[in-house]
DNA sequence: TAGATTGTTAATCGATTAACAATC
DNA sequence: TAGATTGTTAATCGATTAACAATC
């Protein structure tokens, strides 16, 4: 079905889906390239060939069908799987992605908390355990992604600690890129870099 | 100085600020596009034509100079000015924002919240105001970003009416796409779609 | 059928990498 | 000076766009 795909499409895909999603939840069948291409800002050329990266949907005259394409697409990110995860950290970020009504989307959910203060409130209606016995109780939660909340300078370390318990997808909220051998990932998500790019264009724009 | 800069460029730029930003802190005094592309995951010749794009800092046989390159690339952004940001959205995630450790170093500083629901807690130290007090108080707030921690449905309707009020800079959170005028600027921030990302490349490696 | 729109190849455009003279 | 490393031009690579025959 697909070679390799480039990151460039494979950075779009979620776009796509999440576009997609909200046609079939307004029940829209079917779309056209040109006319997603005009709602999501991209020309129709891009948006074949990025959809026939991956396999041939569409019906020549017609466009596609949003429900096959959308689940298609689910099935290629792997966001149609259930994703269990557990937040290290349960300051405010570590609480803010606890109650994410982001994640049924995607699959992904999350199971439990750990952080070093164990007297914290628990947020949401997840459990909170305390840092020193992660070795103990991860085994149990069956989570293959872990969640880093927590500062810079501990990252690196208690990412390691993961990694030695068998987690091996990590999604890093802490202000440092951590790295990872090669058969673990890891997405660093620096929130202040989007607010650079914001304020470049603001000065480009003289706001 | 500089003529256009590409946005793959610019997209670049928050990282190396980033990276000089610890390096100075470290007390390194000076640093090769060699070394630093060894640190960051790029090429010599990729640091060396992105730094060139907006003027030329290193010294043959030498390198960079951290702390001055550091300092240009802070006004190349325009992250040297203070910029005063209104918090929308009292939530979890405003309210994660609220005390979000990453923007005193790109100058950023949240000076006010506002939420539908008055009766919250007044998180961190900023004042939490009711959503229908935002005409008669934001002007004298003196703020020029609306970071937008709201759900999907009403955040295009309360843009507009913070772009009414002169605001012409967002951070947006909500889970929808959000559109603005053309003297205005929008950062749509999905964190799903890095997840996406990240359970595609699980897949890929068959984690 | 005629019109619309795909899948796909070819052309263009832009970004990354390589190379090297200039020079600190 | 000799060695190192830049700034910059040229070469390569990849991604986007255009074009169009195939076909629903």
């Amino acid at each position: 079905m697909a070679g390799y795909v480039s990151d460039a499409v494979i950075r779009r895909l979620p776009a796509y889906f999440r576009y997609l999603w909200t046609l079939e939840s307004k029940g829209v069948k079917q779309i056209s390239s040109k006319d997603l291409g005009e709602s999501m800002g991209l020309t129709p050329s891009q948006i074949r060939q990025d959809i026939n990266s991956f396999g041939g949907f569409g019906r020549q005259g017609y466009g596609y069908e949003v429900t096959e394409l959308k689940n298609h697409l689910q099935k290629v990110l792997g966001v149609n799987q259930e994703h269990r995860m557990v937040i290290i950290g349960a300051g405010r970020i570590g609480q803010a992605l606890a109650a994410y009504e982001g994640f049924p989307m995607v699959g992904f959910r999350p199971i439990a908390m750990f952080d070093v203060a164990a007297g914290r409130d628990e947020p949401g209606n997840l459990p909170l355990y305390p840092m020193q016995e992660l070795e103990e109780r991860l085994p149990d939660l069956d989570v293959s992604i872990a969640i880093l909340a927590i500062p810079p300078a501990p990252a690196q370390e208690v990412m390691d600690r993961l990694y030695r318990l068998g987690i091996r997808a990590f999604w890093n909220f802490a202000t440092v890129d951590l790295k990872c051998p090669g058969d673990a990932v890891v997405v660093n998500e620096h929130l202040s870099d989007s607010l650079g790019v914001l304020s470049y264009r603001m000065q480009q724009l003289g706001i």
